[in-house]
DNA sequence: AGGTTGACCTGGACGC
DNA sequence: TGCGTCCAGGTCAACC
């Protein structure tokens, strides 16, 4: 479902509601497929911890875990089985680093939900988390692409790429360098850039006038500079938009996004381009659709 | 090594 | 109404 503006509009009302609180308990479903880490260790890690913030990183929600009584962490700790621990993680000792992150993707079809706890559990619900508060933070995913861990490294959670948002054009063009890949699978890829998907790339290079099949390394450094601005102008708009509801994203408030109504070509194969009244085509690039003007983009 | 393809899932839209 | 087909905002492992 979201790519970074729908993630970061998730962000914004999740930290509003839930920065401070504290985790009582944890429930995860039976289906093991959401679980990047084993269900132990994200229990252990999140109950009797305090959520210090919420954070992106990419595509990725990133819950701040702090204790909240510092020897009730340890005891936690302490009650995981051996056996559920990668022998490779870090041992969470109680001494200075008593932090942790919880980190969640919602793949295509995840929500992440504030309830009340006698409100009816939605279908495909895959793991519950009691708040202080009253109130309960749930996830949601019919297609079970999204992913639930957490990690305990002091590094904390760093997966590769650039943020769209924080990179300077020069950075931006440096990413693209000698990759043969058109530049439409380039945008998606997240170890270069990352919480640019399907829509965003789309319009991005709409916007910037460049056709998503041509090769990443043969853009010139000004259309490299016409790229930047425009990645970095829709997500803006978007994220003040509230993201895209295409077919049933809501924000953590349950409000739907309205930048779907400013798309020029995701998702309008045969519409009219809305500069020069050129059908809007559609291709198949590496599996995923592409949307182009044929006349505006080159 | 790096790029492309299919697999992973469920559900909604559409054609007959 | 029902059944089949195609499509979907993402990411991997497996191939070339």
């Amino acid at each position: 479902m979201p790519e970074l503006p729908e993630v970061e509009s998730i962000r914004r009302g999740l930290a509003r509601r839930v920065r401070g609180d504290v985790i009582e308990s944890v429930w995860l479903g039976e289906k093991p497929e959401p679980l990047k880490s084993p269900a132990p260790e994200i229990v252990a890690t999140l109950e009797q911890a305090r959520i210090a913030a919420v954070r992106r990183v990419g595509k990725h929600i990133v819950f701040d875990l702090e204790s909240s009584q510092p020897s009730a962490i340890s005891s936690q700790q302490e009650q995981v089985p051996r056996s559920a621990r990668n022998d490779n993680s870090k041992r969470w000792d109680g001494h200075s680093q008593r932090k942790a992150q919880w980190i969640v993707h919602l793949g295509m079809t995840g929500r992440l939900v504030i309830a009340q706890p006698e409100s009816k559990v939605a279908r495909h619900t895959h793991a519950i988390v009691r708040l202080q508060s009253g109130r309960e933070l749930r996830f949601v995913d019919p297609r079970r692409f999204g992913r639930l861990s957490v990690v305990r490294d002091p590094g904390g959670f760093a997966p590769g790429g650039q943020e769209p948002l924080g990179a300077g054009v020069r950075q931006f063009a440096r990413l693209f360098r000698g990759r043969k890949t058109p530049i439409k699978s380039a945008l998606l890829n997240q170890k270069l850039l990352r919480g640019v998907g399907n829509i965003y790339a789309d319009e991005s290079l709409y916007r910037a006038g460049i056709r998503p099949r041509r090769r990443a390394s043969r853009l010139t450094g000004d259309e490299l500079a016409r790229l930047h601005r425009a990645v970095q102008q829709v997500l803006r708009e978007a994220i003040r938009a509230g993201g895209s509801s295409v077919s049933d994203y809501v924000n953590a408030d349950g409000d739907e996004g309205f930048f779907q109504f400013e798309h020029r070509v995701y998702g309008r194969e045969g519409e009219p381009c809305r500069e020069c009244r050129s059908a809007i085509k559609r291709v198949v690039i590496a599996g995923r659709s592409a949307h182009y003007c044929p006349k505006c983009q080159r």
